[in-house]
DNA sequence: GATAAAATACTACACCTGTAGTACAAGTCG
DNA sequence: CGACTTGTACTACAGGTGTAGTATTTTATC
């Protein structure tokens, strides 16, 4: 059972865009992390080539340009950076960094019924 | 109005540990650290050196082994950390990056609480 | 006051990360 | 075909990061 790779940050943009929608090639993953902050194209080339090597996404190369696909579970991902996360700095309580991260945010309507329906999950 | 520095990990790790109580020494934090994965002595004061130089933490030199506090507050850089990490993977929303921390955890009662206070409160 | 102990300062270094340029290959169009 | 376009591969590099060793300073202790 081997974990799934730590990405990196600008690793984790790519992926939080695979998972939502794939396969994806290089132009569509630029355009869209391009319209957030201006990135070069063999930038986001790059980290796809080193995501490929890691592990993190896996590539369809039957036709010229390459398609890109998630080769992790966002799952998977997010408990070992959560957890982590939690480890260094919240007591090692992933509920503690939700409750930090909550802060004094203003939720939406939406947001505040999946967590009431969260909570109320528990009983 | 300067927002504070962002930390890495480590020294994320130390800072959690300033937060909870100040000031403390090099040797306090070192066996603090050292309790939950073995790094050396050196390690830990490098890194305090480095967060003096960022501005994360301030020292007392006064007596011969130097005394740390936390420069910068736990809000302000949770803001920081929390705001960057959802802009990159949660579509911006703080509290959808919660949701996705509290995943399929089991909550203590006083965290379940303190939760079910939060969502509460926006009433 | 000589010696050991404890502390900080300074230096080092390998690896990671983000970023992007250059080179080369493969289609495309007139 | 020849010029242009689009795509990937390879290379590069500066700065950050975690880690720790060595040197130097300060203090206690006999």
């Amino acid at each position: 059972m081997n974990d799934a790779p730590s990405p990196s940050d600008a690793q984790l943009e790519i992926l939080d865009l695979l998972w939502r929608e794939s396969p994806l090639s290089v132009r569509d993953l630029h355009a869209a992390v391009d319209r957030k902050r201006s990135v070069s194209y063999t930038t986001v080339l790059t980290q796809l080539q080193r995501m490929t090597e890691a592990g993190l996404v896996e590539r369809d190369t039957a036709s010229r340009s390459h398609l890109y696909r998630p080769a992790v579970p966002r799952d998977a991902v997010e408990k070992g950076l959560f957890g982590k996360l939690a480890e260094t700095a919240f007591g090692g309580s992933r509920v503690t960094l939700a409750l930090r991260a909550l802060g004094n945010e203003t939720p939406t309507a939406d947001e505040l019924d999946e967590l009431r329906r969260w909570v109320d999950d528990q009983a």
